[in-house]
DNA sequence: GTCAGATACTTGGCCGAACAACAAAGGGCC
DNA sequence: GGCCCTTTGTTGTTCGGCCAAGTATCTGAC
């Protein structure tokens, strides 16, 4: 009993996801960021200031890599945090000017991931292929808890 | 400019990975296997003894972290190492007899994983999703290297 | 035989990601 | 006011995964 005679579906999925996850990380080599900090930075971009726990909602992490992650970022001076004045529980994330210089990389960079992905693929093709990923998430996603 | 609006199939991709992922994790919770060592065992269950190469190219894994998942599935008794008596650079794995104990948990996990992946989806609807993830990895492979 | 290059494996470092356990602060209820 | 529960964020630990660097061994060209 092999892998793909168990679960083809799920094997494909895992072997799609790893091969995409290594071409991102290639892509980013060049701003020095790993895959999963753009899309950090490029939520701040895009949303401005927040709170980290709405940052964690918005790309679907958990409170502690979240945290880590801004731990690492902050170190390299691309984000700060600051207290909330309201609420002292709370740590507003916001990126740096230095961060800015990244931003064109960034987007030049997934752009290109979304190119190579997409690939030599027929318009219908990419459509059906969009819906499919989207059927599954919908499903993956009944299944929490 | 949001992640979603510059990369949507490769957001998509993203989400989806790690949601069956954690799907996955929570599967295999019983059988004290953290996703991937599952691949791993049931590479061997099904092939047999061989070098830690060849079972890399199976899983697609690269050599370090073949060489650390090993470690620490040898130290849980799951997987013996042996010197290959005919080129002395190369060990051969196998799959302990006390690590045949979890195979009817792991293989129950898969395929109940592949069943939630599955979902309720159609069977021209599974044909559909799998030729696509088919395509999409064929895709991916060629922006190897 | 010798030496260069390929191959097999390990180790160190970094990161994302999950779970658990924790501390601090807020909010509602009595 | 005092109490309980929730929310926010942190740290510890473990894992998969990547790159880079290093060791040992094999192989082939000369």
């Amino acid at each position: 009993m092999s892998v793909s005679s168990i679960g083809p579906l799920s094997h494909a999925v895992f072997r799609v996801a790893r091969l995409h996850k290594a071409l991102a990380g290639r892509l980013l080599r060049e701003t020095g960021l790993h895959p999963g900090q753009e899309l950090v930075l490029m939520t701040l971009w895009a949303d401005g200031p927040q709170r980290q726990v709405d940052l964690g909602e918005t790309i679907d992490w958990d409170a502690p890599t979240v945290a880590r992650s801004l731990s690492r970022l902050e170190r390299n001076g691309l984000v700060r945090r600051s207290p909330s004045p309201s609420d002292r529980r709370v740590l507003i994330v916001e990126a740096t000017e230095a961060s800015l210089a990244l931003r064109p990389q960034v987007e030049r960079a997934w752009t290109e991931l979304e190119r190579l992905t997409v690939g030599a693929l027929s318009g219908p093709q990419q459509a059906e292929i969009r819906e499919a990923l989207d059927l599954l998430e919908r499903t993956l996603q009944r299944t929490d808890g």
